[in-house]
DNA sequence: ACCTGAACACCGTTCAAGT
DNA sequence: ACCTGAACACCGTTCAAGT
């Protein structure tokens, strides 16, 4: 870093009309997925790039609407995986797509996308739709089915920046088990229980856990038309 | 609002000694319900509050500190649902009961716990595994159970705020299906077809048919011990 | 059209001074 | 111990001025 008080450009500028949309958007994502959210100001992000904060706001509104932009292009990376031999394996293989890259970019979760449907989103509700159709489904399991699915992807998502640093803490397991089998057995009767021979999971043990539950469920009444009789479909 | 120049105490303060941490607590959970967490700032908070912004500090070490705080004592405002009937329709309880509180406060769900376990969802977890360990599971599905379903709460509790305008606006489901009427049918063939015939769902809807879905595989597997030929269970 | 510095209205927080 | 104003380092963004 120069420190001649005389010389105007301290910093090597990037010249003229490089700057651009598609070069912020990627810069935000480089910054995002190495800082998190936080990090992401419009002053880091200039800096980045080798220009000055105002420079952006030829490019951008403001700084949601480059927040929007780095969704559409993270939702544009989703990989469509090929159909599979079967439909339910072929449903475990999109929630598996979905959740790799929310946990690739956990930024994504935070960025509100308000009420528009994005085109990307569109082609995995699509995708989990076709193979319910395929295993039968009336029109109103199917959406269900496909809102339990995404729902329970989201919650593994939204998890597992919080307890990632747990898969690799060997100690961590431990001390959950010191604290709950130091618990008053009489008021955790289950939990001192449990801590007597605990199973570890690690953050993608859990969702591969969960998505084969889930996907049991779904191959168990795939086939009956909609029974009526489920809690649900008797409301108003 | 006074505008005498010479006035030193414009408004109304409160005396001395009546500010203390849990009228702050109480403070901030309001302002967050009416608000949201954005608007949950420390200046914001001193004025509802008749004070100054500093004398917050004397309380509360940082913001963050009275985020804590807060979340604590919405945790320890859940109700935890009488045993019922059925060990089933007790998990059923404990989730709504979950759930309900996160949506009753959003801004719940974007504190971050940090690493610390809340007591009061070490009660939910005892209370989900006493019912886990009635149904005769052992330990390793049972953890595997509890975080499946906690975390398709936590998914639903993440979609609601951002969906919740959607139940509310009759409109609403039919500019989806006129959008999904409008792609293509190569290569949009099922949103196509399931616009024709589109079941509508409301927030609480969508909750309630997952989870009869995770509860019904619950009851299906229950007393069964562990298989082992799971996916999961393969694994290192 | 694209870039920029100065300025503004906001943040949370430190510090020193009051009671 | 409790409260406070001034000040600081940061935010995003408006505006007017440059090229």
């Amino acid at each position: 870093v120069s420190s001649r008080p005389d010389q105007p450009t301290k910093r090597r500028r990037v010249s003229r009309g490089t700057l651009n949309p598609d070069a912020i958007v990627k810069a935000a994502i480089t910054l995002l997925d190495a800082s998190g959210l936080e990090a992401l100001t419009i002053a880091r992000l200039a800096d980045d790039l080798g220009t000055r904060p105002m420079s952006l706001y030829t490019h951008f509104r403001d700084k949601d609407a480059i927040l929007q932009a780095v969704a559409s292009e993270l939702f544009g990376r989703f990989e469509m995986p090929e159909p599979n031999s079967s439909d339910i394996e072929t449903l475990r293989e999109i929630m598996r797509a979905y959740f790799r890259l929310l946990i690739a970019h956990p930024a994504l979760m935070w960025i509100d996308a308000a009420d528009q449907i994005n085109p990307a989103e569109t082609r995995v509700i699509e995708a989990i739709y076709r193979c319910l159709q395929h295993l039968q489904f009336d029109h109103r399991t199917a959406v269900g089915l496909a809102a339990t699915m995404l729902r329970f992807v989201l919650g593994c998502a939204f998890v597992y920046p919080r307890r990632h640093a747990w898969d690799e803490d060997p100690e961590f397991w431990g001390r959950v088990r010191r604290v709950w089998a130091a618990l008053p057995p009489e008021t955790y009767p289950s939990l001192h229980d449990l801590s007597q021979d605990m199973p570890a999971y690690t953050q993608i043990e859990a969702f591969e856990f969960g998505l084969d539950a889930l996907l049991a469920g779904v191959a168990a009444t795939a086939g009956k038309p909609g029974d009526g009789d489920s809690q649900t479909s008797k409301r108003a």
